[in-house]
DNA sequence: CAGTGGTCTAGACCACTGC
DNA sequence: CAGTGGTCTAGACCACTGC
C-alpha cells in the first residue's frame, strides 16, 4: 500500500482538488503506484495531504471518471490494470485528428455562407432562413488523405472563410471566437465509398469507410455546429472508454 | 425561470441528489422545464427544496455530465436544446442491442473452454496459459441477422456453457455472478465483409461492417471480459454523447 | 466486527460574468 | 457592481464488505 507522496501549493490558482489529481495521475504512470496495488483510505489521504476529505473525494472521483482507480464500499480504492489504462491514453475531447501524431493539413473543396435548408436550421435550432456556413474539407495527414468533412456552422460567433479553414482547425477557430463547448452527440458508423468519396481519400470504390456524423453545443445551450465527416477505415477508428456510475 | 415542484422524501433510502436529479430529468422530459429555460440559480434551489447547497450541486453536476444542462460561472444554469437532448436518449452502459426495441435472439456458432493464447493472457491479465472461455455468437433481432461476436472471458467469475449464452446476454449472466462493472474500453472502426461473415450475416461480400473491439473492467480493477464484434452497418451505428469537463 | 466508501449538512471565501 | 457558480472546510451519520 504505496504512501502518496505529493506536494500542494496553497498559493497556486490551480484548485487543491486538481493538484491532487495531476499528482496521483503522475505517480500512476511514472510507476510510484503501481497497476492493482490500493490505496489508503480517503480519510488517511486526506490527513496525509492536509486536505479535507471532501477535497479527497472529489479528487479520487476524477480519476475514477477518467478511467484510472476503481473504488468499492468496504473494500477501498486500487489502480485498474495497466493494460486497460495504456489503451485509455489522451482522448479528450475534439482532438481525434490531433492524436495520431503526423502533420495534418487542409483543403477546402467547397464553401458558401447561405440560407440553410429546414433540416440543419433544425439541427441547430434556428429559426427557417436563417443564414450558415456550410463547407466541405479534405483533411490529410503527412499528405495522405484522411477524412472528407461536411460542416454546418451557425454564422453569429465569428466570421469563416476558406483561408481560415485551411490554415486551423474548426473549433481551433471556435474556441478563440469565445465559444466554450460542453456536450458533443457522435454517431459512428460505417459505409463503402462511393466513386467521388474513393477519388478524393485515395482509396478503391467500395473500400471501407467510418462515418461520424456530429452536433456540439456550447456552454449556453446553443448548438454551434454539425457535421458529416468520413474517413478512410484502414487509417482510422474512434476509440472510448465508458465509464459506469 | 421556472420554479421546481418536486418532492423530497427523505425517509426513502433513494439518496435526496438522486431524487432531484430524477425530479429534474422529470420535468424536463415533460416539458415543465422548457427547452433553453433558465433555472434558479444553486442556493435558491437548495433552499426551495431544502437541501443543502452540496445536495443541490451534486445532483447538478450530475445534469450537466449526462448532457440535460449547462453551467456557466456568472451566468447561470440552462436546459440545453432539445434537439441535442433528443438525441441524447438512454445510451447507457452496455445495452446497445437492447436499446432497438426488437426481440434479440442468439445462436452460440462456436464454444471453448481452453488455454488462451498470449495475446488473450495479456489483454485479460492472466498467466500464460491460462484457460478462459472462447466463444462466438450471432446475434439477431427479429430474426435478422446483426452481429458475429467473437469474446474471450475469464473463467473464474462463474461457469458459462452454449446454453446459457443461447438464453441470455453475457453481462447479464456476469453481473448476476456478481460482477460489477466499471470500465469498458471500446475502439469502432469499418470493415467490408469477408464471404464468411457476409454468408453469415446475410448481407453481399464487400458490404459495410462495423467493427467493435471491447476490454470491460469489473469494480476491483480486474479485466473480465474482451471481445471483437461486427456489426451489419445498414442496421447498427454507436451513439454517444461526450461532455467537456 | 472493524474497515471502507457514500451521503448530507452549514457554512466561508472566492472568481468570473455582464451590466 | 450584483449575481452566479466554483472551491474548500470540519464534521455527522450511514451502508456495505469481508473476516
Amino acid at each position: 500500500m504505496a504512501r502518496l507522496n505529493l506536494t500542494i501549493d496553497r498559493s497556486s490558482p490551480v484548485p487543491l482538488y486538481h493538484q491532487l489529481v495531476e499528482g496521483i495521475e503522475k505517480a500512476i504512470y511514472d510507476g510510484t503506484l503501481e497497476s492493482g496495488s490500493r490505496l489508503d483510505n480517503e480519510i488517511e489521504l486526506a490527513a496525509q495531504l492536509r486536505v479535507s476529505r471532501p477535497t479527497m473525494r472529489k479528487a479520487l472521483a476524477h480519476l475514477v471518471d477518467s478511467g484510472l482507480l476503481v473504488r468499492k464500499r468496504g473494500v477501498g480504492t486500487q489502480v485498474v490494470a495497466s493494460q486497460v489504462r495504456r489503451q485509455l491514453e489522451l482522448s479528450s475531447l475534439f482532438d481525434d485528428l490531433q492524436r495520431t501524431g503526423g502533420t495534418p493539413s487542409t483543403k477546402v473543396l467547397q464553401f458558401e455562407h447561405s440560407p440553410a435548408d429546414d433540416a440543419t436550421c433544425e439541427k441547430l435550432q434556428l429559426e427557417p432562413g436563417s443564414h450558415v456556413y456550410a463547407f466541405t474539407r479534405l483533411r490529410s495527414i503527412d499528405g495522405k488523405p484522411l477524412a472528407l468533412m461536411r460542416n454546418w456552422v451557425r454564422d453569429d460567433i465569428t466570421e469563416l472563410d476558406t483561408a481560415a479553414l485551411t490554415e486551423r482547425g474548426l473549433y481551433d477557430i471556435l474556441r478563440d471566437a469565445g465559444t466554450n463547448f460542453r456536450l458533443a452527440h457522435q454517431r459512428v458508423g460505417a459505409v463503402t465509398a462511393d466513386n467521388e468519396q474513393a477519388e478524393r481519400l485515395g482509396v478503391a470504390p467500395g473500400a471501407a469507410l467510418v462515418t461520424m456524423d456530429r452536433t456540439a453545443v456550447d456552454d449556453v445551450g446553443q448548438c454551434v455546429e454539425t457535421g458529416s465527416h468520413v474517413y478512410r477505415a484502414d487509417s482510422y477508428s474512434f476509440e472510448m472508454t465508458l465509464v459506469h456510475r
